[in-house]
DNA sequence: CGATTCGTTGAGAGTCGTCAACGGAGGTGG
DNA sequence: CCACCTCCGTTGACGACTCTCAACGAATCG
């Protein structure tokens, strides 16, 4: 366990759980806060496990994943700074319903999920926050299988892209926080089928070098 | 907007949300709730209309699904007797997030989302309620990522009958309770693809005739 | 009994995963 | 500063899987 720092505590200040709450409830929470920190390619925990704690990302990104019974391997999600994950264990059960490892070296706020369910009884706030923070990801991750369902890897990419270049038309660009690897699993791809699905957009404009990624023509990308 | 008759009532009461409330809270959700019944193919809601009812399912199947630009439509997700929907509209927005239709003949109990909103600031347990639901329906979001990404056409079908035959081992059964092309949509898959499915688990002694599903040895339809 | 819907089967095409080889980037150590 | 190494990303070849279209048979409902 490490101290907060001044950046860490600016953004678990400003995550969508903690931002909304009220100065008692904000505090309770900044009480039980645990910090640590990971290396690349840790394994914070596995599938099965008894879990006593649900975290929020304040720097790097982990990834969410399950296994299948011949080892391989699918992402659920990916978390960067400011998200949070297991908190679905405060009324589920009391073991992980997947494992999570750090896709890069990372740090993050544990809460205990027992002192936390404890203060959403006690105030109003945190079951509020709770709510919200459930509500998102409900949403996020049916949006994920509606994007599954109908949509291509050329135009799972387009519409990553889009959602992320932050603007509606003419050129724009991306930089990816993270590897396209990591990329290709948040988009339930392999590494080559993202590969080929950048291939296949050039020819609507998009241009990839390293991490950063040219659109020349937003609009043309939207007609994918 | 019909009476509530003495089955839908129970099976109302038993749901998870509302099966755990106390007297007080129960009887205030029971005063909001407001029944419809709807025909075959209704459309309850379309994404992007403005939203102002949850909804649980009290006999039938419901329909949730999404279309991209071509018009394909993709299952999110096939609630039963029970089950609730768009509850997360509690905290997140005032649109459905995707569109709902009756399967089959259904009457749901609806519930506005303002009152319940004002319902869950002064009772903790409808506030518990709405985590508990929401928890749930994530968890289930998730691994319906996980099957969709890990498993084939196969396994996905072999998992379905697994989690609904209600034995461990030996032979066991299942009736469907909907049409197959409901199950296909569920398990992400077209219609034909269902039907191949159940052929190729005809070898590991998967009876279909109809609705009623026979399965010869549980463990060996585990082994697909 | 006729009409419509549902389910199955076949053929074909498209998409994506896997395996393998190659090239480049970044980091380490000499 | 360069040589080397490792990891990441790309590309090609191949195969498995599943969607689409079409036709046929079965079941259901009036």
């Amino acid at each position: 366990m490490l101290r907060l720092n001044l950046r860490d505590k600016n953004t678990l200040l400003r995550t969508s759980f903690l931002s909304e709450l009220g100065p008692t409830a904000m505090a309770s929470m900044l009480e039980i806060a645990n910090i640590s920190s990971y290396e690349a390619r840790d394994v914070l925990f596995r599938e099965g496990e008894p879990a006593d704690c649900f975290y929020t990302v304040l720097s790097g990104y982990v990834r969410l994943y399950r296994l299948n019974k011949d080892g391989r391997e699918a992402d659920i999600r990916i978390c960067g700074p400011g998200d949070i994950f297991a908190e679905c264990l405060l009324t589920l059960g009391d073991t992980y319903l997947y494992n999570a490892q750090a896709a890069e070296n990372v740090t993050l706020a544990r809460f205990d999920l027992g002192r936390v369910r404890q203060l959403a009884e006690q105030e109003k706030d945190v079951a509020k926050a709770i709510m919200r923070s459930l509500s998102d990801h409900l949403r996020g991750t049916m949006d994920c299988i509606a994007n599954d369902r109908l949509q291509t890897a050329p135009q799972r990419v387009a519409h990553y892209l889009l959602t992320h270049c932050g603007a509606e038309e003419g050129p724009g660009s991306v930089r990816l926080p993270f590897q396209k690897s990591l990329l290709a699993g948040m988009l339930g791809l392999a590494p080559e089928a993202l590969s080929r699905a950048f291939s296949s957009l050039r020819k609507v404009g998009v241009t990839v070098r390293g991490r950063t990624i040219q659109i020349s023509d937003i609009s043309a990308l939207k007609q994918i």
